[in-house]
DNA sequence: ATTATCTATAGATCTATAGATAATGC
DNA sequence: ATTATCTATAGATCTATAGATAATGC
């Protein structure tokens, strides 16, 4: 549980409940489905509070993600970071172990505005991470690839829970993407 | 414009009429971001008469996926589906030669229920027809993740538009995609 | 007479805010 | 006295339906 329970009147504890509900529930749901009243719910706390400690249900998200998406970056080095990102992207969903910024970002595909904007960043970090990776004159733009098949292998098998694929053995999948993924990187003609 | 202008009380020309606009208006914003009225209204039409000829919504948004996704399908033999397919993805948005159901899937990621099913039938069936082009004893999941990055491109370039794949030469990227592809679907280890 | 279309509205949301209440720190 | 929290509600949606109106075909 996200909740904050016994303890009273601690405006940062409060803070961090919200965050931590919020970045569960738009991981499940995205942001059109989750509503602000399920959030302070699952945190524990009265709905007003939301907004007066993120402004706006739109803040919140940013807040979510940009504090999300970069922490997993932070931790881990680019050699290690399709790797990882691929590991953590066929976890089964109860494992614990998944980045909760990548679901949030493929269950909120439908939403625009400002929450688009921190998306992006976030993207093009990790792609320009993947980027240091290869020596080609379109290193970013294999990189763009690369993360895009990592977003779309989540997508498939999470949102969509296309089969075989979404019950296949992480080993093998990563395997098989690994191979391929060298070529994109590697392979100029 | 989809408008069913001068034409006077013909069920069937309603019906397609709403059709046509909830393909265009889901595609553009998703499931969720749609409303009756904004479909209603695109088509010329009263919004009481989608409920009358499609029951809900949601039947609504079943039955645009499954017309407009099968409709592609059943136009492409499976050794150009996926060529054609990233072609499409790598259309601009304006063209007109985009596949609608492709983008429709990616806008609607947060809805859940029927729709997902519908989402899911009509992605297996994509992925059975690229199937056929491998000999490999794994070739529906390495068809699922051919399927997948396909997805991811689309994801990457038009909701998230991270650059430089955003902006990127088609050509270019095809030739990348494809040559990794064939490493995908062809190499046994 | 049949049925396509329109009017009007129920009923259920959802985000956001103004103002009251109550717990803490000086 | 300050400020974290709660109550109550405004105001704006959105889907869906019941029942009235009007255009067509026999």
């Amino acid at each position: 549980m996200t909740e904050q329970a016994g303890r009273r009147r601690d405006a940062a504890a409060t803070r961090r409940a919200l965050l931590d509900a919020a970045a569960k529930l738009f991981a499940e749901r995205g942001f059109d489905r989750t509503t602000v009243r399920d959030i302070a719910k699952l945190a524990g706390v009265n709905q007003s509070l939301l907004f007066r400690y993120f402004g706006s249900k739109e803040a919140l998200f940013e807040a979510v993600m940009a504090h999300g998406g970069r922490e997993h970056l932070a931790a881990t080095t680019p050699e290690r970071l399709f790797g990882a990102s691929l590991r953590s992207m066929l976890e089964p969903a109860d494992s614990g172990r998944r980045n909760p910024a990548l679901e949030t970002y493929l269950r909120s595909t439908g939403s625009d505005s400002a929450a688009a904007a921190i998306r992006r960043e976030v993207g093009e970090e990790y792609a320009r991470a993947l980027a240091t990776l290869t020596d080609a004159p379109d290193a970013e733009l294999r990189a763009d690839l690369a993360l895009a098949w990592l977003l779309g292998i989540g997508l498939v098998r999470e949102i969509t829970g296309t089969e075989p694929l979404a019950s296949a053995d992480p080993e093998h999948v990563g395997r098989l993407v690994i191979t391929a993924v060298r070529t994109l990187l590697e392979r100029t003609e």
